[in-house]
DNA sequence: AAATAATATATGAAAAATCATATAGTACTG
DNA sequence: CAGTACTATATGATTTTTCATATATTATTT
């Protein structure tokens, strides 16, 4: 028992942090399909997603809530404008922020993704066992919790 | 209920693929510090992983395996060479592969992290209630698992 | 066995992501 | 209220990543 034999004892397959980025990038891949399809790419949906959850977010926030650093969400927000989905507009009360809202285009666009991702969902859920289909979201939103307070330096 | 009130109703937060992805940036990003304290991108530590469980593993399947495109894998295995922790051998039966061996140095750093891995994973499974504790991963592999058999045109 | 198809890896060019920092506005402090 | 610190966004430069395809080798077909 040297290094690991070929199959016995294999680390990498029941590594929590492996299960996690290969399910995400496996479940993931279809939909992102057919995000390309509509024109989009994975971050321009995330930030429809949150947008059409909370419209007029300032790029801070939205970058957080969709995953992106904030420098390349500033990109990615000028593409979308430029392809008229999101607008920005500066905040009357504090003008150092930059808020972002839908289109009709946008919203309309978002709305169809929101709607083939819910059922993309429902597909994938369909998949499991029931108890691992009634555990999954729980448990992941509960690892995400515990997370959201643990101290950078530990 | 026009567009997704504030709070209420929020599609984002309980949707399977950003919990997944969410959860895997969140859950990674304490132990990829680790990994770059180390002097390795995230990109060349599963790399190493992967080859401590299975050394000499070719291109293609490495790729996989590591979560990686293949192009993007060959320009990895290019650096770690340069730095000494693999080495490419062209494959005696067949000339196309190259399969890609731990050098003593990569066994070393291999073994060093894969520890600090199982620990950094621990005591994330130790943030969670016992019940998600002991279904995060069934679940996660039962997922990965059903997803390899879907035909890509779904 | 020549021609054709298929597989494995590498590479150039383009696009995207990252990092540090500039710019601009707001909040504090003496 | 001048000066300093802090927050929000944007931008330049570099590094990564991706995409298509070139190259090399093996397998298949006629």
């Amino acid at each position: 028992m040297t290094k690991g034999d070929k199959r016995k004892d294999a680390f990498v397959p029941s590594y929590l942090l492996y299960l996690l980025a290969a399910s995400s990038e496996a479940a993931s891949a279809q939909f992102h399909a057919r995000v390309r399809a509509n024109g989009l790419r994975v971050p321009e949906w995330r930030v429809l997603a949150c947008l059409s959850d909370q419209d007029g977010l300032m790029i801070t926030r939205l970058a957080a809530y969709a995953l992106a650093e904030q420098s390349r969400l500033t990109r990615i927000v000028d593409q979308m404008d430029k392809k008229g989905l999101v607008e920005r507009r500066v905040d009357d009360g504090d003008r150092r922020k930059v808020r972002v809202y839908l289109t009709g285009a946008g919203r309309t666009l978002a709305e169809t993704l929101v709607k083939e991702a819910r059922e993309h969902e429902s597909r994938l859920l369909g998949l499991l066992e029931d108890t691992d289909a009634a555990r999954i979201k729980p448990a992941l939103q509960a690892l995400l919790k515990s997370l959201e307070h643990v101290s950078p330096g530990d």
